[in-house]
DNA sequence: GCCAACGTTGGC
DNA sequence: GCCAACGTTGGC
């Protein structure tokens, strides 16, 4: 099982969102380094869900990847935010998954304490601020998982 | 709402 | 292929 955090803004898609859809499709990605890691992603992996854009961004809970990449259609209709002209159907450029909601996490871990412990000094979070999928190792995976214990 | 960081586009 | 212009992300 591979580990991954995965980005959202709360105003737009939120952990509660997400519980009371129960599995929901992870579309809207448009950046090639986040679709790759998408298309890495296999049945049963984890991620951290992570509020971007939030009072404070943080860390709130735990996803399970139920589907693996499959085009996203949003980038064939142009009613929708992430339409991209330059996609076409026989070569779709844009891929989602589909997440499954496990649990918010009894206490959130902002992003200012997360640059506060030196055991996550090297997550990616803090080196690549705007990449919206990322992978988390094993290390971080099991350090942020204590600290979020309820 | 501002703006720094940084990814993408497109002219050359 | 370089790089300036532009657009977006996301913290503050």
């Amino acid at each position: 099982m591979r580990t991954w955090l995965m980005k959202s803004e709360p105003d737009v898609f939120s952990i509660l969102h997400l519980a009371a859809q129960h599995v929901a499709g992870w579309d809207g990605v448009r950046n090639y380094q986040a679709r790759n890691f998408l298309r890495m992603m296999r049945k049963g992996d984890r991620a951290l869900f992570y509020h971007s854009n939030a009072h404070p961004p943080a860390i709130v809970g735990m996803i399970e990847i139920v589907q693996e990449a499959y085009p996203d259609s949003t980038q064939f209709d142009p009613a929708s935010d992430h339409f991209d002209p330059a996609s076409k159907r026989e070569a779709p450029r844009w891929d989602q998954v589909d997440v499954k909601f496990l649990k918010v996490f009894g206490r959130e871990l902002s992003l200012e304490e997360i640059r506060q412990i030196p055991q996550l000094q090297n997550m990616l979070l803090l080196k690549r601020p705007r990449l919206s999928i990322q992978p988390v190792t094993p290390e971080e995976w099991n350090f942020i998982l204590k600290r979020v214990q309820d």
